[in-house]
DNA sequence: AAACGTATCCCCGAAAAGGGGGATTTTTAA
DNA sequence: TTAAAAATCCCCCTTTTCGGGGATACGTTT
């Protein structure tokens, strides 16, 4: 019989991409997604599933409060938490509340599949982390301040320092601070390679 | 009745993606798909569609191709040319052989509807090519040499012109004429701007 | 109270990018 | 074959980025 795999995601694009993925894999079989935490607990009164795709990021609670709720519940349900780049601290908590393994949004089917089978045999599924964990092999890169991300969007939009400053109402010097933090925390070479990761990794938004 | 839709693009992903947005439209049904210029004739041997979403690359034809043989076996099939950004300067040739309209392979859903429901009722549907003739104002902005988009790549992976240049066996100066040409011919305000806009439009590819 | 993270600000000097030219050769398309 | 486009290279000068420090103030956590 087939893998039973619920999605947890508050967007909906999100949603559509995994299950389009999914229902086309002859192991693994849609039991149902949902949009909010408190919906996902509804559907695991009386049903349940296998594998659940769980996001970090919901509109009622967090996917770390939900993590532990569903363990409650239904103890033998494997999670995976889905996030972007800029979430992976989060993601170690989710890893203590119970959750199986973890996976980046933007990973390819093949991958997705392996992990579902993975953790669904019970193994865990902790590569990305510890990838990016050697990868920076920084420790603090795993959370941009607000600060920081607001002058990394401002940076994209191809404004220099003294224009952000100007924006911000603060010194050149500190938003060359946040600049030269950046490119360290995320251990990439310069602005250019550094703009490329964030656009990537979800960092900030894209202009479409 | 509802519009039928004909999808043709190499890129599965591009046609799961198409098919799972357009499949959950009430007006819309998804005629069928194809990933080659003659799987798509094949189709229109026997059959027929009421809307191509024809990409511009394909293995076997060019889109351009494809278009004007499509429209001698079905003339009253609408087709609406898909490309990235860096390929606009084909569409004007899609246009010429018979193609009712253009859109973005990365355009939301609402406006895919609207533009399908457009041609079927006989529209033609160029917004977006205005758009760009106007955003970039310049006109020789629609493609991209290969050179260029070379360069664009190494510039966002964090290399200088000193670096590309070493790396390419040719002097810095032309790796710094490069650099400039890429921001005026896309209208960007700096390297970082350039490289958010490449991302952004797939003129490079992204590191997942 | 001490430690930690965040945000702010400063200095210096070297390297790189950007704005504005101009010029040549090689390819490509009409 | 000839004209246009692409790729190559150069100059000058200004602005910006980057690498390497260091410092202060504020709030939170322990």
């Amino acid at each position: 019989m087939s893998i039973r795999v619920f999605i947890v995601d508050d967007h909906p694009m999100v949603i559509e991409g995994l299950s389009t993925m999914l229902t086309n894999q002859l192991e693994i079989e849609l039991a149902g997604f949902a949009t909010t935490a408190n919906s996902c607990l509804g559907f695991f009164v009386n049903q349940t599933a296998d594998v659940i795709l769980m996001d970090i990021n919901l509109p009622d609670k967090s996917g770390i409060e939900l993590c532990s709720l569903i363990k409650v519940k239904s103890p033998n349900t494997k999670i995976i938490a889905l996030s972007n780049f800029d979430q992976l601290s989060y993601v170690e908590r989710m890893k203590e509340n119970g959750a199986a393994g973890y996976l980046l949004k933007n990973t390819p089917l093949t991958e997705l599949v392996n992990a579902i089978k993975a953790v669904h045999k019970g193994e865990s599924w902790w590569h990305y982390l510890e990838k990016f964990n050697n990868q920076m092999e920084a420790r603090n890169v795993l959370l941009l301040t607000r600060r920081e991300k607001e002058v990394l969007n401002l940076i994209a939009d191809g404004l220099t320092n003294n224009e952000i400053a100007d924006k911000l109402f603060v010194s050149a010097s500190t938003i060359d601070s946040h600049r030269k933090n950046l490119i360290s925390k995320l251990n990439v070479k310069n602005t250019a390679n550094l703009v490329r990761f964030a656009v990537d990794n979800k960092i900030i938004g894209s202009h479409n």
